[in-house]
DNA sequence: CGTTTTTGACCCGCGC
DNA sequence: GCGCGGGTCAAAAACG
């Protein structure tokens, strides 16, 4: 194979210096205090309209005791903690001291204010319980079918090659999933602990094997870019080039420069038909922790591959396990996402380059729900090439966001896993392979707290 | 001068 | 066994 030899024609897979890029954007070792500060502003969980109150999302009364509550409302959950009473009549004893009747008046429209708003402080308490219960529910749920999974598992191979991990041995493997999940992880532990009981060569040697196939399983992303390479958060070092046959475009090679040995390695070529259309192939799992900018990418990416491989695992199908995902999410099937059995490894492909709705989000009202290995955010749709044996799944086109003009990916995906349309085909997605319909169950990652509650409707509108 | 990119060579798997 | 194609290595060149 020949490589492109020559400066000029291989520069279109030439990305510019990433890397101080990247080290500018998101310094690695900085905290991004400025992010929790926009988490805080983006919840607007109540706006009174009754009343046209600006709202001062960011208030802190524990630091300022002069709160005018006809002025200013805090909208958080420390809406109890302030002495708001005696504050407002400090203020008004300056204004206006000679005013008893004003005085008391407001004194009363204060503490009416500060009645309703701690009730609906209850409410939205309230409301983030249930949330909670739902997602612990969902959770144990989770947990006792990948143990009943594993003992059924154990039990069929008792007498044959010994104890097979099963998928949720891949799942639990993941980098992301080991950081985000420790419930998860105790789940694995003990259904592997059990397997050992019965054969502990062979699950090594499983194990060795399934390791490879995790790390050989592959996320393919789509996404019209005129750039040379997708910004994606991750640090990159191009280690090779190459024409591959029947595209025009070279095809570049990167891995992950985070950290020293992280196995990530990621494929860039530009679509032989539209080369608007950037294709990004990530493979393997980051070994250290992510920056945000990063982490909507990888944990979607991730996440994918773990669902990809816990229906393909080296079962004695195979193919089963896979139709069967795809069967259980067919009504939320979509042509933005493929799977492909016939590729060397297990690959699935998120096509973000069909986006027919215009851009119904900001930017900066959004906050990724990160997917984990809790979330599952798993949906698998139409093949977008005759390589996949897997075929049959739509998703509804609107749930699909388009970011700005000049986003990254990680825009991208960080808008499509905020909407809410997303995350409910998510939802009961889940309830479906869980085969309970148990419906209503929250989705996303509680524990984590980047989780927000604000969401964007396909109009924009937004609702917590 | 350290880091990154370029690019020819090499390795490996697969099909014939 | 041979050729083909995908993927990786590593020395040289380029870059900041």
């Amino acid at each position: 194979m020949v490589f492109t030899g020559h400066k000029t024609s291989s520069s279109s897979l030439t990305p510019p210096p990433t890397t101080t890029h990247f080290q500018a954007t998101t310094p690695y070792d900085q905290p991004y205090t400025c992010d929790d500060d926009k988490l805080i502003q983006e919840v607007d969980f109540f706006k009174d309209k009754k009343h046209d109150l600006p709202i001062s999302d960011n208030y802190d009364l524990h630091k300022d005791s002069t709160v005018d509550l006809d002025i200013n409302i805090n909208t958080g959950l420390h809406l109890l903690t302030g002495n708001t009473s005696s504050d407002q009549s400090v203020i008004d004893d300056g204004v206006s001291p000679n005013s008893e009747d004003k005085q008391t008046k407001h004194e009363i429209t204060a503490k009416a204010e500060f009645e309703r708003m701690s009730g609906e402080n209850q409410q939205l308490k309230e409301v983030l319980n249930k949330m909670i219960i739902d997602y612990n529910i969902l959770e144990m749920h989770i947990a006792t079918m990948m143990q009943q999974k594993g003992e059924r598992k154990c039990k069929e191979d008792v007498n044959g090659k010994g104890c097979m991990p099963a998928a949720p041995r891949s799942v639990m493997d993941l980098g992301l999933a080991a950081e985000n999940d420790e419930h998860s992880q105790s789940i694995d532990k003990d259904q592997r602990l059990n397997c050992l009981k019965n054969d502990n060569r062979d699950v090594e040697e499983i194990e060795q094997a399934n390791e490879a196939t995790i790390r050989r399983a592959r996320v393919s992303v789509r996404a019209r870019s005129e750039a040379s390479v997708i910004t994606d958060g991750c640090q990159w070092r191009k280690y090779g080039q190459k024409m591959a046959k029947g595209n025009p475009c070279p095809r570049a090679y990167y891995r992950c420069t985070m950290a020293v040995g992280c196995p990530v390695r990621k494929q860039v070529q530009r679509c032989a038909e539209d080369k608007t259309i950037l294709t990004t192939t990530y493979e393997g799992n980051h070994n250290h922790p992510l920056p945000p900018a990063a982490m909507a990418m990888a944990s979607t990416t991730s996440s994918a591959a773990q669902m990809l491989l816990s229906g393909s695992m080296p079962s004695s199908d195979g193919v089963t396990n896979s139709n069967y995902l795809s069967t259980t999410l067919l009504p939320y099937s979509s042509n933005m996402t493929s799977i492909s059995a016939s590729a060397p490894f297990p690959t699935v492909t998120l096509d973000l380059t069909q986006t027919p709705n215009p851009l119904h989000f900001q930017r900066d009202q959004l906050q990724l729900p990160f997917l984990n290995s809790s979330s599952l955010p798993q949906f698998f749709g139409q093949p977008l090439n005759n390589q996949s044996k897997f075929s049959g799944l739509q998703m509804s086109q609107n749930i699909l966001p388009q970011g700005p003009p000049h986003a990254t990916l990680a825009d991208t995906v960080t808008a499509l896993t905020a909407d809410p349309n997303f995350t409910a085909a998510l939802a009961t997605a889940i309830s479906s392979i869980m085969g309970g319909g148990n419906g209503g169950g929250s989705i996303g990652n509680v524990k984590n707290e980047h989780v927000n509650a604000t969401y964007c409707d396909n109009n924009g509108n937004v609702s917590n």
